[in-house]
DNA sequence: CACATATATCAATGATTCTTGATCAATAAA
DNA sequence: TTTATTGATCAAGAATCATTGATATATGTG
């Protein structure tokens, strides 16, 4: 489950990071993503746009939470989400991880 | 199920997105890519690594290879795998999409 | 050819995840 | 205080995923 997210703590924590990507694998929870990259958004108005049944997109919404990729605030009854900025700078850095060092392991001689 | 990676067209299309991520999404797939990340790599390898049964590892390259991640290289009765860094590109690309048109959506006023 | 080795695939099982509809909790308004 | 609205949570079922052990498919060697 997730803590919370710093700079440079995921790369040597494969259980943090596949949660975060866990988060992101599911076509439903991109769609939300896209939905709040252009701004905070309440539930409603997420309903409406991606013709998602209210406890579908409240399980997502958590997932997504869960994970840290998004944050929400309550204004009277509505709750807005917005992305989790952090947790779009920890991606960055999970995704960087995944090309360094790419030094020549020994070219023959296998087991 | 992933069929090729090409600059530019995964953004739009969820399901692949979610294809890659989901392939990320597993803590054994992320040692994998740990280990190949320094190079080409054998199975019997990353057996000895990983501590992981054979077929286990298999059915996890077989997920990194049908998402895209890696690519494999037959040398007698060897199979190499390395990372794919196209698909590398293609993460990138996907986590640059997330930021994009952070526009401010109307103040007030929700549903 | 017979045998060994490396790895893929299959079948069964258990675990996790997603969806749906129902209910609950909080807030607001009449 | 009753009623409406927004959204979370819960329970049940379906679908997907991961693990294991067994078997199959190369490939190479004697």
């Amino acid at each position: 489950m997730y803590i919370f997210v710093m700079k440079g703590i995921t790369v040597r924590h494969p259980a943090r990071a596949a949660e975060l990507f866990h988060a992101l694998a599911d076509p439903t929870r991109l769609e939300i993503l896209d939905e709040l990259k252009e701004g905070e958004c309440c539930v409603c108005e997420l309903t409406d746009r991606l013709q998602a049944g209210q406890s579908r997109l409240s399980f997502h919404l958590k997932v997504l939470k869960d994970a840290g990729m998004i944050v929400d605030r309550r204004e009277g009854r509505w709750m807005y989400y917005s992305v989790n900025a952090a947790a779009l700078a920890e991606l960055d850095e999970l995704v960087e991880s995944f090309k360094q060092t790419k030094r020549a392991r020994r070219a023959s001689g296998c087991c």
